[in-house]
DNA sequence: AGCACGCCGACT
DNA sequence: GTCGGCGTGCTC
């Protein structure tokens, strides 16, 4: 875990203008290409802020680059070219300058794709480009019109304002043709406006929800902190249903009353509908959302808007961390113990952790929200290092489920059947009062193996080491690895019999079959990513069964995450058992938390609910920790046991991932690591390793990990930064190193 | 990351 | 002879 250590800043920065260097003066310019260290140019005409975007000749190529401070001087005058130009973007300040030098440290990345991640917004240098607009002009249009009066209307109904084109011909219910015809005649008038609009403001005066006394009380102690303008976390724990969202937002209110800016991470940006809704019904305007599939323009848009400090509010997936804030006072982590906060492809970092190194670098409050923290965090809120903010009392009249376990040893089903007799007896009497059920099973498709009845062959993925699942709704064979899908042959790839290739095992796809033939009456809604084409599909199912759209909801673990179904009141978790095998260290936290946030969806409302754990270890700690609810004794029944093993938080580990087309290329490189620890020995560390990855081979690649365990205290990245440094990198191998990996065997 | 340079095998 | 494979090195 991160430790905010060196001079944390108190208060906004000083309002001082970055250093200036004249035309021709030298300057050190840090360009996203991976060269590891800043290169010498000249300031470019008209000369540059320190911090500024500039536009730099590398050999035959035009880059983007950051001024990062005076040259160095240790380069040939004569070879030293001048920077282009300063792109029209906000200057990069000191202390993103320092979050990005502090980050590449902390996660041993190289400095130039730290920065990359901070310069993900297209058309970065381009002048602000410009759209037309119409607004009421002066003149009157010679003939009046059903059609002209709709559109004057719509105009006088918003004052002064201007729309686009097509906004206003929308608003008005005509054909853009009508519009153009009023511009023709005057009354309507055409001008340029730059298409990044600034945000509308966000009022955070207007009242919110009616709180309880112990919202309230929460909700005060965030505000204060976040009026101190001085870093701190609090790790905000709450049942489901307990107001967690509401009390944050009151502290978002706190930073816009300051003039500060404030960021709400969320691990799955797919599924805000609701969560905006709220937002927009606290500060009546809806804030900045930044996420992948945001449009190449809603990015610029975003990036500018940040930068000049127009946006106040941004929600947004882990990059948003990476945007020019001008004055950040708050970072808002929901569901802080969400596995997808940690990047696990290119830059290898965790979100959590980095939203706190931020906010430690620019005296801004860090909240973490988790109705099922992780437990780093819990184990720092235990520590005193993050202050600790219980809600306990749900929210209006609802009740925390009644749980139990199904004992699936008794129930003795059919191999090709899922839903146990309790279960569906369970479901009928719901269906019975006119209540919502929940069937939840964490596999995505309709089988996660595929087997061969005549050889036994099991179909796996060509490029990957992991097992082709079916998806039947897709008719293909999909590589959850990868990617990578195949048409469903109907030949074994191994034998070439017929016909003989059968599903093994439950998706959430054939949990529906079963769900269809057991519940003939029902109306079934199956929820999982790939049956839907877009967010937006996603999104209005999502409020369709909200709404009473369906008898049972299937699905994945997509519905685990905070959706709010009203009149669900019971949730049977198909497999509880899922994520309990293995040794990975985490799987019992990760299944700890699923389960309590699966459960957590039932009886939301004013409805009691009940949620049923199908099992074939009723008597596994995690099970039993689950069902008496007794979240303090299963985190502290944790924590003793990564004590005792100093594994994280009470010890350091990282991961080395060396990568390559040929195996024994690569397994050479890992021994050969592994032989040249002194490094590691210096400061006490143990190498284990090298062993395959837990995936060992990815697109094509073959992947070796060792692991590396340290002392909490002890410097370890130094140290593996000397000895990964020695590793003679030859051909196509590859090496990331991986600091706090999620999973250690 | 690109892109050039350069050193060996296959071919008109 | 020379076309082109991709290993190595450079970019201010």
């Amino acid at each position: 875990m991160l430790k905010p250590s060196i001079a944390v800043s108190a208060g906004a920065c000083p309002l001082s203008l970055p250093q200036f260097y004249d035309c021709d003066a030298l300057i050190a310019v840090l360009t996203t290409q991976p060269l590891g260290r800043t290169l010498d140019y000249r300031a470019p005409e008209g000369g540059c802020h320190l911090g500024a975007f500039v536009e730099v000749p590398l050999g035959p190529r035009k880059v983007l680059g950051v001024v990062w401070g005076p040259g160095q001087g240790d380069y040939e005058r004569s070879k030293i070219r001048q920077a282009y130009r300063v792109l029209d973007a906000a200057p990069m300040r000191e202390e993103m300058c320092l979050f990005l030098k502090r980050a590449a440290d902390y996660t041993l990345t190289p400095l130039p794709a730290m920065l990359r991640l901070a310069t993900r917004a297209p058309g970065l240098g381009d002048p602000p480009s410009m759209r037309k607009i119409y607004r009421r002009g002066s003149g009157e249009p010679d003939k009046m019109t059903a059609a002209r009066r709709k559109v004057l209307a719509a105009l006088a109904e918003y004052g002064d304002l201007a729309f686009t084109l097509k906004e206003l011909a929308e608003m008005a219910d005509v054909g853009t043709s009508v519009v153009k015809g009023l511009v023709a005649q005057g009354a309507v008038v055409e001008e340029d406006s730059p298409r990044d609009l600034p945000f509308p403001r966000l009022d955070p005066s207007r009242p919110g929800k009616a709180l309880t006394a112990d919202q309230a009380a929460g909700a005060a102690q965030l505000a204060q902190a976040v009026r101190s303008e001085r870093y701190g976390t609090t790790l905000l724990r709450g049942v489901t249903g307990s107001g967690k969202t509401e009390v944050y937002l009151e502290a978002v209110a706190a930073a816009l009353t300051a003039g500060r800016q404030a960021l709400v991470l969320l691990p799955e940006i797919a599924l805000t509908a609701e969560f905006l809704t709220r937002v927009q019904e606290r500060f009546g305007a809806r804030p900045a959302e930044w996420h992948s599939g945001a449009t190449m323009t809603e990015r610029r848009r975003i990036f500018r808007m940040v930068g000049q400090g127009e946006a106040q509010l941004v929600i947004g997936a882990r990059s948003a961390l990476f945007l020019p804030y001008q004055n950040l006072g708050l970072i808002v982590v929901d569901e802080e113990h969400d596995t997808s906060y940690k990047q696990e492809e290119g830059v290898l970092y965790n979100a959590r952790d980095m939203a706190v190194l931020r906010a430690s670098i620019c005296g801004a409050q860090v909240v973490l929200a988790s109705a099922t923290p992780s437990l780093e965090s819990w184990a720092n809120a235990q520590a005193g290092k993050y202050a600790k903010l219980e809600l306990t009392s749900r929210f209006g009249a609802a009740v925390m489920p009644e749980m139990r376990a199904i004992d699936m040893r008794v129930e003795s089903l059919p191999s090709n059947r899922w839903v146990s007799d309790v279960l569906r007896k369970e479901v009928e009497a719901r269906m019975a009062r006119g209540e919502q059920s929940m069937l939840f099973i964490n596999r995505r498709g309709y089988a996660p193996i595929t087997l061969c009845r005549a050889c036994g062959h099991q179909i796996g993925c060509d490029h990957c080491d992991a097992r082709m699942v079916e998806h039947r709704f897709l008719k293909r064979l999909v590589c959850h690895q990868c990617g990578e899908s195949k048409p469903m042959p109907t030949v074994c790839p191994s034998c070439n019999a017929e016909d003989r290739l059968a599903a093994v095992g439950p998706g959430v796809e054939r949990l529906a079959e079963e769900a269809t033939e057991l519940f003939p009456d029902a109306r079934i809604a199956a929820l999982s990513s790939d049956m839907y084409g877009s967010a937006r599909a996603l999104k209005a199912e999502i409020e369709d069964i909200a709404a009473g759209g369906a008898d049972i909801i299937i699905g994945t673990q997509l519905v685990a995450k905070g959706h709010n179904f009203p009149n669900l009141t019971l949730v049977g978790v198909i497999d509880a058992d899922l994520g309990l095998q293995g040794s990975d260290l985490r799987a019992a936290e990760r299944t700890f938390q699923l389960m309590r946030q699966v459960a957590g969806r039932a009886g939301r409302a004013e409805k009691a609910g009940a949620a049923l754990l199908q099992t074939y270890q009723p008597e596994h700690p995690v099970i039993r920790a689950i069902l008496a609810g007794d979240e303090d004794e299963f985190w502290a029944a944790e924590a003793r046991e990564r004590k005792a093993a100093g594994v994280p938080p009470y010890g350091r580990m990282a991961g080395i991932i060396l990568s390559g087309p040929d195996v024994a290329m690569v397994f050479d490189a890992g021994n050969q690591l592994a032989r040249q620890d002194a490094p590691l020995r210096a400061i006490g560390a143990q190498v284990f390793g090298p062993a395959p990855a837990p995936i060992a081979r990815v697109r094509g690649r073959h992947r070796v990990r060792l692991l590396v365990k340290a002392e909490k205290s002890a410097p370890l990245q130094e140290a593996l930064a000397r000895w990964v440094a020695q590793l003679r990198i030859k051909g196509d191998l590859r090496v990331a190193v991986d600091i706090d990996p999620q999973s250690f065997y």
